[in-house]
DNA sequence: TCAATGTGCAACCGCTTGGTTGCACGTTGC
DNA sequence: GCAACGTGCAACCAAGCGGTTGCACATTGA
């Protein structure tokens, strides 16, 4: 799968995303800490917290026995760069539009 | 479901992603005309279409016996908003870290 | 008029996904 | 030493999702 794949997939989910908020605002955390804040299992953050390590928006350390979340933003750009990619487009083809347009009031058949 | 779910969900998929692009390429575009360039049914398209309709991130015109399809990209800003708001955060936390590190240099224990 | 075309609706299907529970294992601290 | 704690792994489950097929209906054009 690719990166931005990955990514969006990730984001994809309400819940990931307010995850992803929480490991920014508390980073290092636990699991068992997003858990204790979340209507939801620590498995469930776990499984949540894997899918956002597989798309590199967060890392994991072990330290002891716990093991320490902290987030790694770097791919949003991804979202960023593929977004306005698809406005771009659009607003090209507005522009290519208005074009034909005034090029046809410039010589109207 | 609250409008940010809905677009976040729908660009999730990579097949939805790619049909938003060949949309905005080729406005105004018909189902059937899409599903000749996927390698998938165009009932798949229309069910695609349909959740790209409810995130507001596509319209439909019934022209004739055909629907017209168009992008309406404006959504896509609350992608961008919330990115910005993720990484935001996580940059004042970490002017907030560089704070407490220089507090600690200026008056070490 | 009538065949061709584009569409919408509904049923169906396999797989993924978000979530849970149960349990075993390493770490910590009294 | 041993109980408490945090974690990882595995099995399981219902529901949703991406996709297909079949069919009926409206529109078009020769």
């Amino acid at each position: 799968m690719k990166r931005i794949d990955a990514v969006f997939a990730a984001l994809g989910d309400p819940t990931r995303r307010q995850i992803l908020r929480l490991v920014t605002e508390s980073a290092p955390v636990t699991a068992t800490a997003l858990a204790d804040r979340l209507p939801i299992t620590r498995q469930a953050v776990v499984k949540h917290l894997g899918v956002l390590q597989e798309a590199a928006l967060v890392s994991a350390e072990r330290v002891g026995r716990e093991t320490h979340w902290t987030p790694t933003l770097a791919p949003l750009a991804h979202v960023d760069t593929w977004v306005d990619d698809v406005a771009a487009r659009w607003d090209a083809r507005l522009d290519r539009l208005t074009d034909v347009v005034s090029e046809r009031r410039r010589a109207p058949r």
